[in-house]
DNA sequence: TAACTAGTTAGCTGAGTGGTTATATAGTTG
DNA sequence: CAACTATATAACCACTCAGCTAACTAGTTA
């Protein structure tokens, strides 16, 4: 049986944390763009069409949080994807999210 | 790169509610319970020390994601996992969390 | 039938947070 | 120096949601 069995409460919070941290549509944005290359906080409000203290406030949170790396270079200030397990992560809650589907499918679906 | 670069935004948001899922300790804790086999809801409630109200709204939320199957005897409702690969994704973000803590602790690391 | 028990659901409250605008902080350029 | 630019931060609002209590539903047992 796999880790979470045994984990102690501390370690549930933090695990919560963590996924929390990933429970946002306009993060999981960010990443993904952030996944051709590093870019710079306003590129990245431009893109995804938020206000540059939002994106620089998300940002700022995946960087605290170990996911991103921040790199200055004058006025800009430039991010990178730091963990790039975060990637096999979202691919396992993807397919989490597509068997969930299937089983839906699978219960409507109509034998023959 | 994963899957992650290419998703859209609908599968982004469904990603990001997968994950919000699982962002909650008590959700994690029942989880973790139910990794040893089925329970019912009063047990549960009795372990992790909520009401059985609370228990009884977050199991079935696990239920209707596909993540716990529902099975009803007599009066007693027994809740077990329905998709093993909950504890993978759990796994997976853990040793997200371990590479963090311990980036940190490199970062404060006296080099002797 | 009535009394009891396990679970669900409804309604409420307070805490947390995503998004906004406005302001502050750096760094650059004239 | 002043003017400008890119980020970060502060303050605020609106919304979500975990947890509670109370009421309701359904199954059991007498």
């Amino acid at each position: 049986m796999p880790a979470p069995t045994s984990l102690p409460d501390a370690a549930l919070d933090a695990l919560a944390e963590r996924f929390r941290l990933l429970a946002e549509p306009t993060r999981l944005r960010l990443i993904c763009r952030l996944s051709a290359g590093e870019r710079c906080v306003g590129d990245l409000a431009d893109d995804i069409g938020c206000t540059q203290a939002n994106v620089s406030k998300h940002l700022s949170l995946l960087a605290d949080a170990g996911v991103l790396r921040r790199r200055r270079a004058g006025l800009n200030c430039y991010y990178t994807v730091a963990d790039a397990s975060v990637f096999a992560l979202c691919d396992a809650a993807w397919d989490s999210v597509r068997r969930h589907l299937d089983a839906l499918a699978e219960a409507v679906r109509v034998p023959d």
